[in-house]
DNA sequence: CAATTTTCTGACCAACTGTTCAGGAAATTG
DNA sequence: CAATTTCCTGAACAGTTGGTCAGAAAATTG
């Protein structure tokens, strides 16, 4: 009787729904902040009203609960992860492919710093929210591109040695370790915040230590040649 | 007048104390369980006081409160992180002392999952209470290993193009996602748990991928050859 | 043994947790 | 304009949080 077109994404942004439209923006920016950096049990809702600058109860009106509020949060991260990690394909050139890859997720961690480390978190704490993602679209992803590198080992374009699901679990923790342990790779460093320079830097390392380790010869930098 | 001989670190075990220390590391066993598995902030000290078997009252009997119980948690695990990781020194041989240390990280990761997470956990969350380990003891510790690897690139031992730092960090992260993120790497892979030969297997890739991109040659896994 | 110290616990506290709800304010609609 | 829907909020809810404390129970001591 009350609450009838809840228009469940965001129907027509124009006239209406654009208040509902920007106030779920605001309160989901807020709780990845606050889960982010407290965890799903260690944020609270009064902590993200007042980040989002809304009334606790507010929150509720949006969200039916602080569960659901926490999971569609992490859908909407998956969602952007999904989108941008979706364009890297089978150039046919490892090398290519590979370095390409990682400066992706580079860009993409240090982009998204709050969502990464919210993902993280989810995840060292078992991933009970995410293990139909992990276990379903997650794994077609990895067992797509880990069929592709078998495919060039088989061709002999990688060397055999290479475990594919490995090599992703590599590029992943390597990068996806500037984002988690950003505070200790500041405080190790003696530096305030990660430049582009840096990144730019630890992309070269990161492209040739895999592309060593793959028995392929680094193509080089965008940015650095012509 | 009441408590005076709290003996700050378990003077003698033998006759009197041993009820202390042994609570004591009863309490710390469930508190690093639990913090693990919520943070800091999720972990409730009823929750550690059921884990321990004890009354939730007793644990701020032996430590003062839930921030004292934590800190005393994560100087427990830095101690122990310390003891193992300080018998890496300088074999001369890079290719041993690096494959030498993965296996060491990666063993030790996988003896102390819980552990691992917790550190995890609190760097995570920009490492609140450890800037002090971090930029003191952590810091000269990676800085004098970042000393011999460049001593090694100067004497040609090692490519010019590895970043000491970049490369510590390499072996670190991608040794410490098989404790922090267990969870996704078991969903991914399909299994239930690691087992001593997926540890074999992981240290060999491991070895492999960081020693081909030093221009290392890799001096084979013990317990593979003779 | 008695004296003293150490260990343990239930009750209590104020503050905070997520959630509900009635009803007011604002926006949209016809 | 009035009618209706959407949006927002303060108050109150039951439950949990970390922490205190007086005093019982157990262990140690001489």
């Amino acid at each position: 009787m009350a609450i009838r077109r809840q228009s469940g994404n965001a129907s027509q942004i124009s006239a209406a729904g654009t208040v509902r439209a920007r106030n779920q923006a605001r309160i989901l920016d807020a709780a990845e902040a606050v889960f982010a950096a407290h965890g799903y049990r260690g944020g609270s809702l009064s902590a993200i009203a007042q980040t989002a600058g809304l009334a606790r109860a507010n929150l509720l009106y949006y969200f039916k609960s602080k569960h659901g509020l926490y999971v569609a949060l992490l859908e909407r991260t998956m969602t952007r992860w999904n989108d941008l990690l979706e364009k890297i394909d089978v150039d046919d050139e490892p090398a290519q492919v590979l370095s390409a890859f990682i400066r992706a997720k580079l860009s993409l961690v240090r982009q998204y710093p709050q969502a990464s480390r919210l993902f993280a978190g989810e995840v060292l704490q078992g991933a009970p929210m995410l293990q139909d993602y992990l276990r379903g679209p997650l794994r077609e992803w990895v067992d797509a591109r880990a069929a592709i590198l078998s495919g060039w080992i088989e061709r002999g374009q990688l060397d055999a040695r290479i475990d594919p699901h490995a090599l992703i679990f590599l590029i992943w923790s390597t990068t996806q370790h500037y984002a988690d342990y950003e505070a200790q790779v500041l405080a190790l460093t003696g530096r305030e915040s990660l430049t582009d320079a840096d990144e730019q830097r630890i992309g070269d390392f990161l492209c040739h230590m895999v592309l060593a380790g793959c028995g392929l010869t680094d193509p080089g930098s965008p940015g650095s040649g012509a």
